[in-house]
DNA sequence: AAAAAAATCGGAAACGTTTGCGATTTTCTA
DNA sequence: TAGAAAATCGCAAACGTTTCCGATTTTTTT
């Protein structure tokens, strides 16, 4: 039960215990002989060098703290997974944390956090207003962005050029001969804002009318998507192509469609932008746009440990290129 | 930068840093006035309490290991946002680790943890040779284990009645008039095992013949599912339902029928269990067989917490009630 | 072969808390 | 009001490491 500690070793080594320190930490300040005699020692009495204690005087305990709205949420496990294989792969530690819906909750986690001694924060926004939010704490932590754009505010973050990703997208219904194409989602955060931008810079480079249908409800998910879709669907439907800013807004979409008898893509085309993991499900098929979900995550815990080893301070904004996946949920229109 | 600590704030108050400790602590041994002075003392300068210091001294981290196969699945994603929420609420943080695809990283994890000095491990298996595999720290630190069965193993474990599960299923089907319900999955671990006895006590009762279509692809994935279907549809058809033993594979099948022509749930009836969360997809809309993954994660911590606070040894195995999920992926066959 | 340099190791402080114990002060009891 | 009990607080040890500094021994240099 009792666990056995560097004094126990050193003893039964006759050496001080300092010397064993020195022994595991593969520093040059011991002999040879003497090392491979105690490495020997310490895994034959089941040695486990102490974490907590370490931390107490190296200042640095090799936690990262996670803060993601919620971990249930496909987009966000996707990219824990890989920020967890890439942080372990460099000796740190994930502390997961759910901010939940509310503010109150995010900021609470974060001081917990801080008061975890983590070497640096990674975290998902879950409002646009999360910076000033947590601004008080994040000048005392390294601390980076993921997936959300922070436009001119000063800290690091990664994301995906948003503007591009939406560019792309609308370029490719274009070229299957689509004139009309309908913008479904909100702007209420700079991401969002943003691929609405590159949707408009497509249709006027393209000499199309720029179309949105818009609303106020305040979280994204299937349920709310799709009861913006029944509303949008009980009105006379004068194009072609519905550009859904998120996959959980296309798949709500898609829902209120099959119940309205409107064939996808017979009748309307759909796209996406996240391709979360479910959009390649069985007779769902959503063409989308990729966020590189593993990439982010890898640049990320990079962006944070050049933070927290080389004290790197001043702020990076790290942009990283879409990818359109052509799925099923677009027709071509002139191949007729 | 530099953190305010508890001797910062005794000296500022004139006061010894244990009368600051015992204040914060809620200890009776103080005075009420100098105890409210403190208090507001401390959230002026910022103070706030190092863990891993207070860690040192009290020998609990309030910290609780998470080990999943992949969080990027969604049955766990959904477990372990559970869980980190009712951690949490009992002053518990979750340190989450991928156990990964082979038996060293989830060892190697199963270490990491124990140097980190978590209070204890829950931990959700990535193999029927999982519990031999980390045997040796199970007993070093309280462990449970996560939805899967251990039968006879001196563990404590949480997990739904799998048995019923498929028992419940199979009756439905037989309710809605089918006849000819083929088990569709493996039967490799306990967990399997007790689904696919579930399914064979329901035909005997029922006087049906039970049927199975097994293999041995190692990791039941969509693909994997999807291509066993391939090979199950590439035969007659002689059965009028069948019982998926996980979604995935239901998803696999469903896909697989969709390729094939064969209409589900015109031709062919398909239920799955688990109730992961894209079931409830629009155009998927899968009939299942729900584990309750909150209850579930709520019973383990708590189950976890009362060894950890009461140091209670043995072992207890909880088990949970399924849940059918009736959707539409299961045709009744007598109201035509 | 003597002096200088390098290698090896031990002593001890430090990290920031919590807590048992003793000392002092205050309040209560008779 | 004097003695006892209770309340309040400070001292110091302890948790398990890492690392600076100095001491001792070994190797190298001339």
């Amino acid at each position: 039960m009792k666990n056995v500690t560097l004094k126990d070793v050193a003893k039964a080594a006759g050496v001080s215990y300092a010397t064993v320190s020195r022994a595991l930490s593969g520093s040059h300040q011991i002999g040879s002989d003497t090392r491979e005699r105690i490495i020997k020692l310490c895994d034959e009495m089941g040695y486990t060098t102490n974490y907590v204690a370490r931390s107490m005087v190296t200042k640095k305990t090799g936690l990262i703290g996670l803060v993601v709205p919620s971990i249930d949420n496909q987009f966000m496990s996707e990219l824990a997974y890989y920020a967890e294989m890439s942080a372990r792969g460099h000796g740190y530690n994930i502390m997961l944390c759910n901010s939940g819906p509310d503010l109150k909750q995010e900021k609470t986690v974060v001081k917990l956090l801080l008061s975890r001694q983590v070497d640096g924060i990674l975290i998902v926004p879950q409002s646009p207003r999360t910076y000033e939010n947590i601004r008080a704490y994040t000048d005392q932590v390294p601390t980076v962005f993921l997936s959300e754009n922070l436009r001119d505010q000063p800290q690091s973050y990664v994301a995906v050029d948003n503007s591009r990703g939406t560019y792309i997208g609308a370029r490719y219904l274009y070229e299957l001969g689509h004139r009309d194409i309908l913008y479904f989602g909100r702007r209420h955060t700079t991401t969002h804002q943003l691929r609405a931008e590159g949707y408009i810079r497509a249709c006027q480079e393209l000499n199309l009318h720029p179309r949105f249908f818009n609303s106020e409800f305040s979280r994204s998910s299937i349920n709310t998507g799709y009861q913006l879709a029944q509303e949008l669907f009980s009105r006379p439907i004068d194009y072609t192509a519905i550009f859904a800013s998120t996959d959980s807004n296309a798949l709500g979409v898609l829902k209120a469609a099959d119940n309205a008898g409107i064939d996808i893509p017979g009748r309307l085309s759909l796209i996406g932008f996240d391709n979360i993991s479910s959009t390649a499900l069985p007779r769902i098929d959503l063409t989308t746009i990729e966020q590189p979900k593993r990439e982010m995550a890898v640049q990320a815990v990079d962006m944070l440990r050049d933070k927290i080893e080389n004290g790197t301070q001043g702020y990076v904004h790290q942009i990283l290129m879409p990818v359109l996946i052509k799925r099923g949920t677009c027709r071509d229109l002139l191949s007729n």
